[in-house]
DNA sequence: CATGGGATTGACT
DNA sequence: GTCAATCCCATGC
Protein backbone atom coordinates (compact mmCIF):
# COMPACT_ATOMS: atom_id res chain seq x y z
CA UNK A 1 0.00 0.00 0.00
CA UNK A 2 1.30 3.40 -0.82
CA UNK A 3 1.69 5.72 1.72
CA UNK A 4 -0.90 7.89 -0.15
CA UNK A 5 -3.47 5.41 0.80
CA UNK A 6 -3.00 6.45 4.26
CA UNK A 7 -2.87 10.67 4.04
CA UNK A 8 -6.66 10.41 3.51
CA UNK A 9 -9.66 11.06 6.43
CA UNK A 10 -9.19 8.39 9.03
CA UNK A 11 -12.64 7.65 8.23
CA UNK A 12 -11.94 6.85 4.54
CA UNK A 13 -8.45 5.09 5.42
CA UNK A 14 -10.64 3.05 8.17
CA UNK A 15 -13.16 1.41 5.87
CA UNK A 16 -11.12 0.97 2.73
CA UNK A 17 -8.97 -1.37 5.04
CA UNK A 18 -11.36 -3.69 5.30
CA UNK A 19 -10.64 -6.50 3.29
CA UNK A 20 -6.92 -5.39 2.80
CA UNK A 21 -3.79 -7.84 4.28
CA UNK A 22 -1.56 -7.39 6.86
CA UNK A 23 1.88 -9.37 6.98
CA UNK A 24 4.46 -9.75 8.98
CA UNK A 25 7.53 -12.56 9.07
CA UNK A 26 5.74 -14.96 7.04
CA UNK A 27 2.27 -14.73 8.54
CA UNK A 28 -0.72 -13.10 6.96
CA UNK A 29 -4.58 -11.98 7.43
CA UNK A 30 -7.55 -10.46 6.02
CA UNK A 31 -8.45 -7.15 7.63
CA UNK A 32 -12.33 -7.80 8.46
CA UNK A 33 -12.62 -5.44 11.26
CA UNK A 34 -11.17 -1.95 11.66
CA UNK A 35 -11.43 1.67 13.72
CA UNK A 36 -10.70 5.31 13.77
CA UNK A 37 -9.37 7.24 16.00
CA UNK A 38 -9.02 11.44 15.63
CA UNK A 39 -7.01 13.85 17.53
CA UNK A 40 -10.11 15.85 17.92
CA UNK A 41 -11.95 13.30 19.84
CA UNK A 42 -11.29 12.13 23.72
CA UNK A 43 -10.94 8.39 22.81
CA UNK A 44 -8.09 9.11 20.71
CA UNK A 45 -4.45 9.38 22.62
CA UNK A 46 -3.24 12.09 20.44
CA UNK A 47 -6.70 13.82 22.01
CA UNK A 48 -4.19 15.22 24.58
CA UNK A 49 -1.79 16.82 21.76
CA UNK A 50 2.01 15.91 20.85
CA UNK A 51 3.55 13.71 23.81
CA UNK A 52 6.44 11.20 23.71
CA UNK A 53 3.54 8.06 23.72
CA UNK A 54 1.74 10.07 21.16
CA UNK A 55 4.59 11.35 18.51
CA UNK A 56 4.35 8.55 16.01
CA UNK A 57 0.50 9.22 16.09
CA UNK A 58 1.04 13.07 14.47
CA UNK A 59 3.74 11.33 11.99
CA UNK A 60 3.67 11.18 8.52
CA UNK A 61 0.99 8.75 7.23
CA UNK A 62 1.71 4.87 6.44
CA UNK A 63 3.39 4.15 9.97
CA UNK A 64 2.86 1.59 12.49
CA UNK A 65 1.52 3.10 15.80
CA UNK A 66 1.92 -0.02 18.50
CA UNK A 67 1.41 0.69 21.97
CA UNK A 68 0.68 -1.45 24.74
CA UNK A 69 -2.91 -1.79 26.05
CA UNK A 70 -3.54 -2.84 29.92
CA UNK A 71 0.43 -3.50 30.34
CA UNK A 72 -0.43 -6.86 28.63
CA UNK A 73 -1.10 -6.57 24.78
CA UNK A 74 0.38 -5.01 21.81
CA UNK A 75 -2.13 -3.29 19.27
CA UNK A 76 -1.64 -2.29 15.70
CA UNK A 77 -2.52 0.88 14.19
CA UNK A 78 -2.25 2.62 10.85
CA UNK A 79 -1.06 6.06 11.10
CA UNK A 80 -3.20 8.34 8.75
CA UNK A 81 -3.93 11.75 7.44
CA UNK A 82 -1.15 14.20 7.22
CA UNK A 83 1.84 14.47 9.12
CA UNK A 84 0.83 16.77 12.04
CA UNK A 85 -2.60 15.35 12.53
CA UNK A 86 -2.85 12.64 15.35
CA UNK A 87 -5.14 9.90 13.54
CA UNK A 88 -4.82 6.40 13.13
CA UNK A 89 -6.83 3.06 11.84
CA UNK A 90 -6.79 0.35 14.76
CA UNK A 91 -6.64 -3.31 13.50
CA UNK A 92 -8.96 -5.15 15.57
CA UNK A 93 -9.49 -8.12 13.73
CA UNK A 94 -8.02 -10.55 10.88
CA UNK A 95 -9.22 -13.64 8.79
CA UNK A 96 -5.88 -15.87 8.69
CA UNK A 97 -4.45 -17.01 5.52
CA UNK A 98 -0.97 -17.54 5.86
CA UNK A 99 1.27 -18.73 7.86
CA UNK A 100 -1.02 -20.46 10.25
CA UNK A 101 0.91 -22.88 11.90
CA UNK A 102 2.95 -20.22 13.35
CA UNK A 103 0.85 -18.38 14.52
CA UNK A 104 -1.16 -20.66 16.31
CA UNK A 105 1.93 -21.86 17.84
CA UNK A 106 2.61 -18.22 18.69
CA UNK A 107 -1.27 -18.23 20.26
CA UNK A 108 -0.46 -21.21 22.32
CA UNK A 109 -3.26 -22.70 19.96
CA UNK A 110 -4.21 -26.03 17.44
CA UNK A 111 -4.07 -24.70 14.63
CA UNK A 112 -7.58 -25.64 13.82
CA UNK A 113 -8.95 -23.03 16.10
CA UNK A 114 -8.61 -20.58 13.25
CA UNK A 115 -11.47 -18.50 14.70
CA UNK A 116 -9.09 -17.87 17.51
CA UNK A 117 -5.95 -16.43 16.17
CA UNK A 118 -6.39 -13.18 15.32
CA UNK A 119 -10.03 -12.18 16.11
CA UNK A 120 -9.27 -9.63 18.09
CA UNK A 121 -6.30 -6.95 18.52
CA UNK A 122 -4.08 -7.77 21.01
CA UNK A 123 -4.56 -11.76 19.43
CA UNK A 124 -3.94 -10.53 16.50
CA UNK A 125 -0.18 -9.25 17.42
CA UNK A 126 0.66 -11.73 19.04
CA UNK A 127 -0.44 -14.05 15.77
CA UNK A 128 1.78 -11.89 14.29
CA UNK A 129 4.39 -11.41 16.00
CA UNK A 130 3.99 -7.66 16.25
CA UNK A 131 5.32 -5.67 19.36
CA UNK A 132 6.49 -2.42 20.53
CA UNK A 133 9.37 -2.76 18.98
CA UNK A 134 7.42 -2.15 15.39
CA UNK A 135 5.92 1.32 17.33
CA UNK A 136 6.99 3.96 14.06
CA UNK A 137 7.87 1.40 11.71
CA UNK A 138 7.07 1.85 7.97
CA UNK A 139 3.96 -0.09 6.48
CA UNK A 140 4.77 0.24 3.50
CA UNK A 141 7.71 -1.63 3.43
CA UNK A 142 8.64 -2.63 6.56
CA UNK A 143 8.36 -5.97 8.86
CA UNK A 144 5.20 -5.36 9.08
CA UNK A 145 2.96 -4.79 6.00
CA UNK A 146 -0.14 -3.89 4.57
CA UNK A 147 -0.90 -4.65 0.92
CA UNK A 148 -3.92 -3.86 -0.96
CA UNK A 149 -7.27 -6.11 -1.30
CA UNK A 150 -7.16 -9.17 -3.70
CA UNK A 151 -8.90 -7.91 -6.31
CA UNK A 152 -10.68 -11.31 -6.94
CA UNK A 153 -12.37 -10.74 -3.98
CA UNK A 154 -13.98 -7.88 -5.45
CA UNK A 155 -15.90 -5.00 -3.26
CA UNK A 156 -16.51 -5.82 0.44
CA UNK A 157 -19.54 -4.61 1.96
CA UNK A 158 -18.57 -3.35 5.08
CA UNK A 159 -20.79 -2.46 8.05
CA UNK A 160 -20.59 0.61 10.82
CA UNK A 161 -20.69 0.11 14.64
CA UNK A 162 -19.66 1.77 17.79
CA UNK A 163 -16.42 1.54 18.87
CA UNK A 164 -15.44 -1.16 21.50
CA UNK A 165 -13.89 -0.86 24.75
CA UNK A 166 -13.62 2.54 25.32
CA UNK A 167 -15.52 5.17 27.76
CA UNK A 168 -14.98 7.91 26.21
CA UNK A 169 -16.66 9.10 22.70
CA UNK A 170 -18.83 6.05 22.55
CA UNK A 171 -21.41 7.44 20.64
CA UNK A 172 -19.30 7.63 17.52
CA UNK A 173 -19.63 5.11 15.20
CA UNK A 174 -16.21 4.46 14.39
CA UNK A 175 -16.25 0.77 14.03
CA UNK A 176 -15.63 -0.94 10.43
CA UNK A 177 -16.45 -4.23 9.79
CA UNK A 178 -16.97 -7.17 7.18
CA UNK A 179 -20.38 -7.86 6.84
CA UNK A 180 -20.97 -11.80 7.21
CA UNK A 181 -17.14 -12.20 8.70
CA UNK A 182 -16.49 -14.52 11.03
CA UNK A 183 -13.51 -13.83 12.25
CA UNK A 184 -14.20 -10.46 14.39
CA UNK A 185 -13.74 -9.75 17.55
CA UNK A 186 -17.57 -9.11 18.22
CA UNK A 187 -20.75 -9.48 16.24
CA UNK A 188 -21.71 -6.04 14.82
CA UNK A 189 -24.52 -4.70 17.15
CA UNK A 190 -23.42 -7.31 19.47
CA UNK A 191 -23.69 -5.77 23.35
CA UNK A 192 -24.37 -2.17 22.01
CA UNK A 193 -27.68 -3.11 20.18
CA UNK A 194 -29.66 -2.71 23.61
CA UNK A 195 -28.04 0.61 24.08
CA UNK A 196 -30.41 1.64 21.15
CA UNK A 197 -28.10 2.44 18.48
CA UNK A 198 -28.70 1.22 14.67
CA UNK A 199 -26.24 1.80 11.95
CA UNK A 200 -29.13 3.33 9.81
CA UNK A 201 -30.45 5.58 12.95
CA UNK A 202 -29.54 9.25 12.71
CA UNK A 203 -26.53 10.28 13.88
CA UNK A 204 -25.91 12.19 17.20
CA UNK A 205 -24.81 16.30 16.65
CA UNK A 206 -21.34 15.82 18.13
CA UNK A 207 -21.31 12.53 15.22
CA UNK A 208 -22.30 14.89 12.39
CA UNK A 209 -19.76 17.68 13.25
CA UNK A 210 -16.91 14.94 13.37
CA UNK A 211 -17.87 13.10 10.82
CA UNK A 212 -17.97 15.79 8.29
CA UNK A 213 -17.91 15.16 4.62
CA UNK A 214 -16.42 11.67 4.73
CA UNK A 215 -19.57 10.47 3.43
CA UNK A 216 -19.22 7.00 5.36
CA UNK A 217 -22.34 5.06 4.61
CA UNK A 218 -24.18 2.48 6.38
CA UNK A 219 -24.05 -0.58 4.30
CA UNK A 220 -22.50 -1.01 1.37
CA UNK A 221 -19.27 0.56 0.35
CA UNK A 222 -16.82 0.99 -2.67
CA UNK A 223 -13.25 1.57 -1.01
CA UNK A 224 -10.33 0.73 -2.91
CA UNK A 225 -6.80 0.24 -2.06
C1' DC B 1 7.76 11.60 42.30
C1' DA B 2 3.23 8.93 43.25
C1' DT B 3 -0.91 7.67 41.41
C1' DG B 4 -4.61 5.84 38.59
C1' DG B 5 -6.59 4.52 34.44
C1' DG B 6 -6.78 2.16 30.18
C1' DA B 7 -8.38 1.24 22.16
C1' DT B 8 -7.85 -6.43 26.35
C1' DT B 9 -7.72 -11.16 27.12
C1' DG B 10 -8.43 -15.55 29.26
C1' DA B 11 -9.61 -18.05 33.25
C1' DC B 12 -13.05 -18.82 36.28
C1' DT B 13 -18.10 -18.69 38.48
C1' DG C 1 -21.41 -12.98 33.80
C1' DT C 2 -17.08 -11.34 36.78
C1' DC C 3 -12.23 -10.37 37.51
C1' DA C 4 -7.13 -10.33 37.82
C1' DA C 5 -2.90 -9.58 35.27
C1' DT C 6 0.37 -5.93 34.25
C1' DC C 7 2.89 -1.58 32.85
C1' DC C 8 3.21 2.67 30.40
C1' DC C 9 2.28 7.29 30.67
C1' DA C 10 -0.55 11.50 31.62
C1' DT C 11 -1.75 13.93 35.33
C1' DG C 12 -1.39 16.13 39.73
C1' DC C 13 0.84 17.08 44.06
Amino acid sequence: MRQAFFRRDVLAVAQALIGCVVSCDGCSGMIVETEAYHDSEPACHAYVGRTARTQTLFGPPGLAYVYLSYGVHALLNAVCEPEGVGAAVLIRALEPLAGIEQMAARRGLPAARVRELCSGPGKLTQALGVGLDDNGSSLTDGRVVIRGRPRRLGDPVVQRDRRIGITKATELPWRFCLEGSRYLSRPVGGAWAAGGYRPEAPLADGAVALLGGAGVGAGGTTGCC
